[in-house]
DNA sequence: GTTTATGCAAATTCTTTGCAATACT
DNA sequence: AGTATTGCAAAGAATTTGCATAAAC
């Protein structure tokens, strides 16, 4: 598993507290992150507009794509490897979204091909968004 | 084209002006809207609060369904009548946004089939978001 | 006449911006 | 040393809540 400080490297993005926190906490959890979210997840916290500036920088330098969501805030999660060495990036991959949990996964294993659009529609990039019960959730209620 | 008094009608819902002229932007514009597009493109206002509150109320009641976007704000489109009638609502057909004008379309004649996710998860809804340039917008540069 | 919807004021939450102080290379 | 990052204060959006008034049935 690659490490904050080598991924910081590979982006040729300076190594600080809080990139290497807010990494660890992507890595940690493996799942979409809102910055509330992960302003609660990190162990030393920092300001809120550092989490935010650095959520952009990442989203930039293509370490993380956003994912989306019916709750209003915006999601980030980290790209794969895969991800990162294609351009443009590719996020046909489906997140899966729990209606208990308010969880966000990546689900990598399934992918969705891209349907035909009818001529006139350039498409640049496809999210698809799942809803329902995670594995977790439902395991406990069973 | 059903009109709004009659969409009103057939949910059980008062009839109110500000009801009927939200339906009517809707049904006017036929893409997906904010609360605050909806707010600019009344002929006659009503407050924030009123939108914010009409389209909770649309969405419990299955006229409208949820759109998801990328911008952070929350998007809101007319259910089909086929949506309406089924139970629970059908939304696997493709929302587009365009990243030029920014409007969001619901391409009703374009339907994705739901993958098969690995076992444990329930999946109750599908959302699909594709986004590039619109017809509109790539005829004017071409 | 009852019930429901609206407007207004105000509070909350999410996100962005400016600038001086600090940390990284 | 020089440049990029951070924190703090503050501004700006988006959204929600409470309550009295007004409108719909």
């Amino acid at each position: 598993m690659a490490s904050s400080e080598s991924i910081l490297r590979n982006h040729a993005l300076r190594l600080t507290g809080s990139r290497e926190e807010i990494l660890d906490v992507f890595l940690r959890e493996s799942r979409a992150l809102s910055q509330r979210e992960i302003e609660l997840e990190m162990e030393q916290a920092c300001d809120r507009v550092t989490i935010y500036r650095t959520l952009s920088t990442f989203l930039e330098k293509g370490l993380l794509h956003k994912v989306l969501d019916d709750s209003g805030v915006t999601k980030f999660a980290l790209c794969s490897t895969t991800c990162v060495e294609h351009e443009p990036h590719q996020h046909d991959h489906v997140h899966f979204k729990c209606v208990q949990c308010g969880n966000t996964l990546c689900v990598e294993e399934v992918h969705v091909h891209m349907p035909i659009l009818p001529s006139g529609y350039a498409v640049q990039e496809m999210n698809v968004l799942m809803q329902g019960v995670c594995p977790d959730c439902g395991k406990t209620r069973a």
